[in-house]
DNA sequence: CGCATTCTTTTGACTGAATCAAAAGAAGGG
DNA sequence: CCCTTCTTTTGATTCAGTCAAAAGAATGCG
């Protein structure tokens, strides 16, 4: 893997997504999709902290207007399970759902359980009419496992990304 | 329908669910699962508030204290959707699902799509293991389907309950 | 019943996450 | 290169919930 090439591909990128969205192109728009891209389900936070190193000065305000922006503009999704706060990643349109460690918080993707959305079809919908269904599964990831196992030490570090190997 | 008899019954339950669950019988206690009884999916304020009129003088920290207790020892389950506050319900240990309105916040209850939980099972499971399946179906509540037909008036009084007949 | 222990509730301060609004600054079209 | 419009910054503000100490009530027991 030729690191710069991916960073490099992955801000050219930013840029036409961005212009194919009719946003204008600016420092913080582009950091936070390099920071989306290199850390799915990333928290606002998470993405200040990880901009402060390529962008220093951006306001926190600044990362909330983005994020925003491109969750309405579909170029990132948010998602915000319970317990924590938002998250967001540039994964969108394909109905993808999430696994969240109950233990530490760590988001890892699942591919849809049964095709396109809604990918559920309830029974009874009480009238409702159904857009979407969301499928958050609830669990013990891979570290907080071996951690569980060998009962030690303090909490480990935080783990944000998606993909457990 | 013998509503007083009714009432009367919901509050001996209360005290024998509590008790059941090694809680001790308080009025705020006995008054926040009246409350969830008559309104599911109520917000700490909505249950707050209904409280006001049964036991004036209850503290907004006390509905707390009693919503998480209740939720600690699996007399009340929280759902938190995205957006909204977290809502309370007695209906617990069925793995039931939800329909939320995007509209006006409404919920409803769906009865689950397969049958216990975890009700799904995803392929990839990224090295998890799998507590339970949250779903979440977003939608449009009968009401705001019928206020979109009807492109009239001001935003309609909140709809909190489930079971929109 | 009356008392002691333990659990609850109240009060008031405080936090995290996010939003709002006004002023200053940059992007892009001409 | 300049003007307009969109973005970002700054700083205040809201909402939902938590924390902690002191006061009050529920249960168990003599
Ligand atoms: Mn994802
Ligand atoms: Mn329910
Ligand atoms: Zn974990
Ligand atoms: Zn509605």
């Amino acid at each position: 893997m030729r690191t710069h090439a991916v960073v490099e591909a992955t801000q050219v990128d930013a840029a036409s997504l961005l212009r194919g969205a009719g946003l204008r192109v600016t420092k913080p728009r582009t950091a936070v999709i390099v920071a989306l891209a290199a850390t799915p389900h990333a928290s606002a936070d998470d993405v200040f902290q990880a901009i402060a190193i390529a962008l220093p000065g951006t306001s926190r305000q600044a990362v909330y207007n983005v994020l925003g922006d491109l969750a309405d503009n579909g170029l990132a999704q948010r998602i915000e399970p319970a317990g924590s706060p938002a998250r967001y990643e540039l994964r969108v349109g394909d109905n993808h759902h999430h696994i969240v460690c109950t233990s530490c918080g760590a988001v890892a993707d699942v591919d849809c359980a049964v095709g396109h959305a809604p990918c559920l079809t309830p029974h009874h919908t009480a009238g409702f009419v159904i857009d979407e269904a969301e499928v958050t599964y609830w669990g013990t990831c891979a570290d907080c496992q071996q951690l569980a196992r060998v009962p030690d030490s303090s909490s480990h570090a935080s783990a944000i990304q998606g993909e457990t190997p």
